[in-house]
DNA sequence: TATTTTTGACCAGTC
DNA sequence: TGACTGGTCAAAAAT
């Protein structure tokens, strides 16, 4: 009776044991692996464009897990890569508490959603676009008599996944707030912004990538009417990327 | 009360 | 000419 009760008390014990360093394993090695596996911008897989039969354009995507990559072109084609958001945004609920979460931006307030950009924003219509799974949202900016409009495009859960700037602003941009602060370049003025990657950093400290595509390299006929500048620029959908 | 969002109507361009 | 589409307006509702 005596061996059993010591039996039970070792397997007890050690049993706690094992469940101590699981829990440290997870939360030690495989949450921080689970965070590399994450993408990079560098490793994306080769792709297979299909022209799209109305507009000629390709539109294609990566094989890539947690990759979302489109391509378009006529003769030129244009590449980005950003990361799946959805699929990110699942991972980062799952246990990297670290960074943006879905639930913290869809609460952010008036001024915070302002300075996503850096500029303010009144929604002026919407519209259901042929072609375009979601609807499309009009928005102008509010600073008196500024020419500046965007449209963006959101999933039903709020996702943002097309964005586009048409014009310029006439007023330089409106002080950021404490939340974002560095590194907010998006439609820069004079156009001076090249094709490639921006960023914005939190105050958290948390990183937002995205990628620039000037309309000037979209094939002739593409809806994206171009104003006597070339300063309509298309955003796509934009990516968190943990540290 | 002021500002923003929603949403159906309207308009211009295209086929 | 009429249908269709995308962009904008504007009144009502929401914040
Ligand atoms: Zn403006």
């Amino acid at each position: 009776m005596c061996s059993y009760l010591c039996l039970f008390l070792y397997v007890y014990t050690n049993v706690h044991i094992y469940i101590y360093i699981y829990i440290y394993i997870y939360i030690y090695l495989v949450r921080p692996l689970l965070c590399i596996q994450l993408p990079t911008w560098s490793a994306f897989s080769r792709l297979q464009a299909e022209p799209s039969p109305t507009t000629g354009t390709f539109t294609c995507h990566c094989s890539q897990t947690l990759c979302n990559t489109r391509t378009w072109g006529a003769s030129t084609t244009i590449s980005e890569h950003v990361p799946n958001v959805p699929q990110l945004v699942n991972a980062i609920d799952n246990g990297v508490e670290t960074t943006t979460s879905q639930k913290e931006h869809e609460h952010m307030t008036m001024a915070e959603k302002a300075s996503e950009d850096g500029y303010n924003w009144r929604k002026y219509g919407q519209k259901h676009v042929k072609g375009s799974e979601f609807p499309r949202s009009y928005y102008k900016c509010t600073h008196a008599n500024c020419p500046m409009k965007k449209m963006l495009e959101r999933t039903h859960d709020g996702q943002i996944t097309e964005i586009i700037y048409r014009g310029q602003h006439d007023h330089p941009k409106p002080q950021p707030n404490r939340r974002f602060a560095v590194g907010a370049v998006l439609c820069s003025q004079g156009g001076e912004k090249s094709e490639g990657f921006s960023s914005l950093t939190t105050g958290e400290g948390k990183t937002i990538f995205w990628y620039v595509i000037f309309h000037s390299i979209f094939p002739p006929g593409n809806d994206f009417a171009c104003n006597n500048r070339s300063q309509a620029i298309k955003w796509t959908r934009p990516g968190i990327l943990l540290h």
